[in-house]
DNA sequence: GGAGTTTGTGCAAACGTTTGTATTTTTGCA
DNA sequence: TGCAAAAATACAAACGTTTGCACAAACTCC
C-alpha cells in the first residue's frame, strides 16, 4: 500500500540511501555487484522513484511542456505523436496544453508550465498572439525553448518550420501551370512567419512567370471555413479570381462551400488549392489538391531539438522540414 | 534570474516562510493585514510557488493524468478540451498521454503517471486492453481513478459513459423504417461495454420490430476504415446485407468506398448509419447519417467526476451522457 | 612494508514547501 | 494593573531524492 523509498531499499540491504541512489542510477562507483543487488531488490520490493522528490533535489524535471492552438487539429495531434515518439523513449515525459488560439490562454499555460519547473518548453503560437513577454520568462530562466511552425523570428531559440515557401511556390505554380489566369490568396496573418512565408511562395511563383501580385486578390485572415466561404463570395462580385491558393484546408473548404453555392464546377470553372493536407481534404467532393506538412517528422526534430538544449548548449538552429504538393481533383491537371 | 521562494520573501517582510505559506494559502491563523503585505509583496517580486516542492510535501499533486488511445481522434480530442475547460480553472493540470491503441503503451503511461504522482487518473482503454492489472496498481494507491467511454465495468470506479444503447437503438430503428430489409452491423470488441452497448442496441431494434438478429449479418472487429472495406465487400457476397449500422464513422467511410466501388448506390440501394459524427462526416460525399456523442460534455462530466473522486470520497457513480441521431443523405428518410 | 592511489560506501546538507506544536503578542475583562 | 484567553507568528521536522565531501578498505608500486 505504501509506497516503496530508497530508505526502505538501503534499510532491507543494510547499505546507505546514498548508495541506492547512485546504484539506481548506474553510476560505477558503486560496484558492479552492490549495483546489481540493488536493481534486483528494488524490483522485488515493486520501487518506483518519486520523480517529484528527484526534480525537487536537481531543481529540474524530465516533464517537456508543450503548448499548441488545438490539439484537435490534424496537423497538430500528428506533430505530438512525433514528439513523444522521441521524448518518452528518452526518459521525458510530455506535458500537452492547449491555447484554443486565444492569447489570455498561452500565457496561462506558460506561467503552470514555469510552476511546474518543466524541464523545456515547446510551443506554437496562437494566432491572436502578438506580444511575447511571457516568453521572455521562458528565456531568462534559462529553460530551454522549442519554437515550431507559428514561430516568432524575434525570439532567440530553436526553430523547427515546414517549407511553407516551397510549398506555396509549387501549389502556385501549379495553378498557373493549370492555365488559370487571375490566381487569388487566401492570406493568414502576416505576422506569422509560416503565413508570411506562403505569402511569399505565392508571390514568388507569380514574378517568376512574369506576372505581378494583384493585391486585390489577396485576401488576408481567410483561415477558417466560414472566413473561406465569406472571401469568396464577396471575391467572385469584386476582384473576380479564377483560382485561389488558401494559407489552409479549412479555408478552401469555405471556398468550395462558396463555389458550390454560386453552382461553378470546380476545377472547370475554378482551381481550388489548400495548405495542410488534413484528412477530409481526400474526402470531400471534389476531392482537394493541397499542400502536405509532415507533421510526424516535424515532432520528431522538434524533440530532438529539445533534447540538445537540454544537455548541450543553447542553439539558435532553424530547421526546414520539406513539404510536399499533392494534386487532386480541386485544380487542374495540366 | 533566480526564482524567488517563500524564504525569499520571508527575509524581505522580516516574517517566517510558514508564515507566508500559510498566508499565501488563505489561512485566517495569519492576519488579514499579513496577508494582504505578503499577497503584495509576493505579486511585487513575481512569486511563483513551486509546485514540486509543494507535492513533494504533500504527498500528493494537482496533476490529473489522462490517457486516450489517440489524440487525434475527433472525440478524444474533444473530451480532453472538457475536461481541461473544467480542471484548468479549478487549479489543476491536465496531462494527457497516448497509448496508441497499444497495451504496452498503455502500461507504460500509466507507470509513468504513478510515478509522477498524480492527483488522479482519467482512463479510456485501448482496443488491446484485456488484462487489467495496471489498473490494480492505481486502485490500491488510492489514487483516483475516472474511465470514460471505453471502460470497464469490472473495475470499481467512477464511470462516465455515452449512451450508446440508444444511439444505436434509434440509428437502427432509424434504418428500419426507412424501409431497409437486410441491416448488418460492423461491430467494436465486444469485450468493450461502448461497443457492446453498440450492438445491444442494434439488436434491441430489430427484436422489438418483430425481427431477430441474423448473426451472419453481424461482423466483428470492424471499426477502421479499412476493415469496413474489407467487411463489406465480402459481406455484399455473401450474407447480402441491404443496409449497415457500423459501430464508427471511419467503418462507414469504409463501407461507401466499397459501395462507390461496386458501383452501389446510396442511400437508394443501400443504407449506411455511422457513429460519432466525426467531423468528416458532413463533407464526405454522400454526407454520412450518424450517431452524435456529446464528447465535449462528457469532458466536462469526467473532469467533474474526478474532482468530487479527489475532494470526497470513493464513488462508483456510474454517468450516462445522452446521445443523439443526425440524419444525413446515407439512408433514407421515411 | 609503508606510502600513495584507487575503489566503494557513508555522512549530511540541500531542494522549497507544509504543518503540528510551541512561543510570543495582543486583547478583553475584572 | 494583572491575568487568562485568544490571536498571530515562529520553530523545526518532514516529504524522497541527489551529491560534494569524507572516510575506510583494498590495492599498487617501489
Amino acid at each position: 500500500m505504501k509506497r516503496i523509498t530508497i530508505n526502505d531499499l538501503a534499510k532491507e540491504l543494510g547499505v546507505t540511501p546514498s548508495t541506492i541512489s547512485r546504484a539506481l542510477a548506474g553510476n560505477t562507483r558503486v560496484s558492479l555487484k552492490t549495483r546489481e543487488l540493488v536493481a534486483q531488490k528494488a524490483k522485488e520490493m515493486g520501487y518506483q522513484q518519486n520523480v517529484i522528490a528527484a526534480s525537487l533535489r536537481k531543481g529540474k524535471s524530465d516533464t517537456i511542456g508543450m503548448i499548441v492552438p488545438r490539439i484537435n487539429r490534424h496537423f497538430f495531434s500528428n506533430v505530438i505523436s512525433g514528439v513523444e515518439e522521441i521524448l518518452n523513449p528518452a526518459g521525458y515525459t510530455l506535458v500537452v496544453a492547449q491555447s484554443g488560439e486565444n492569447f489570455i490562454k498561452e500565457q496561462k499555460a506558460v506561467d503552470v508550465l514555469l510552476a511546474n519547473h518543466v524541464g523545456g518548453i515547446i510551443i506554437s503560437f496562437s494566432v491572436q498572439t502578438s506580444s511575447y513577454e511571457h516568453i521572455e520568462g521562458v528565456l531568462n530562466r534559462g529553460i530551454p525553448l522549442v519554437q515550431f511552425d507559428r514561430v516568432n523570428p524575434e525570439i532567440k531559440s530553436s526553430k523547427v518550420l515546414n517549407d511553407n515557401f516551397t510549398g506555396a511556390y509549387l501549389a502556385t505554380k501549379h495553378l498557373i501551370k493549370s492555365g488559370y489566369k487571375r490566381i487569388g490568396h487566401l492570406a493568414g496573418t502576416s505576422s506569422l512567419k509560416a503565413y508570411a512565408e506562403r505569402y511569399r511562395g505565392y508571390a514568388k511563383a507569380l514574378e517568376e512567370m512574369g506576372r505581378n501580385v494583384d493585391s486585390s486578390l489577396v485576401y488576408e485572415n481567410s483561415i477558417t471555413r466560414e472566413a473561406g466561404y465569406n472571401t469568396i463570395i464577396k471575391a467572385l462580385k469584386s476582384s473576380k479570381p479564377d483560382a485561389v491558393f488558401c494559407a489552409g484546408d479549412y479555408a478552401a473548404l469555405g471556398v468550395l462551400d462558396g463555389l458550390k453555392e454560386l453552382k461553378i464546377r470546380v476545377p472547370e470553372g475554378f482551381g481550388v488549392v489548400g495548405f495542410a493536407n488534413e484528412p477530409f481534404s481526400e474526402l470531400i467532393h471534389p476531392t482537394l489538391t493541397t499542400v502536405e506538412q509532415n507533421a510526424f517528422e516535424m515532432g520528431t526534430r522538434v524533440a530532438i531539438a529539445m533534447i540538445k538544449n537540454i544537455e548541450g548548449k543553447h542553439s539558435e538552429d532553424e530547421e526546414i522540414i520539406p513539404t510536399r504538393l499533392i494534386v487532386r481533383d480541386s485544380s487542374w491537371v495540366k
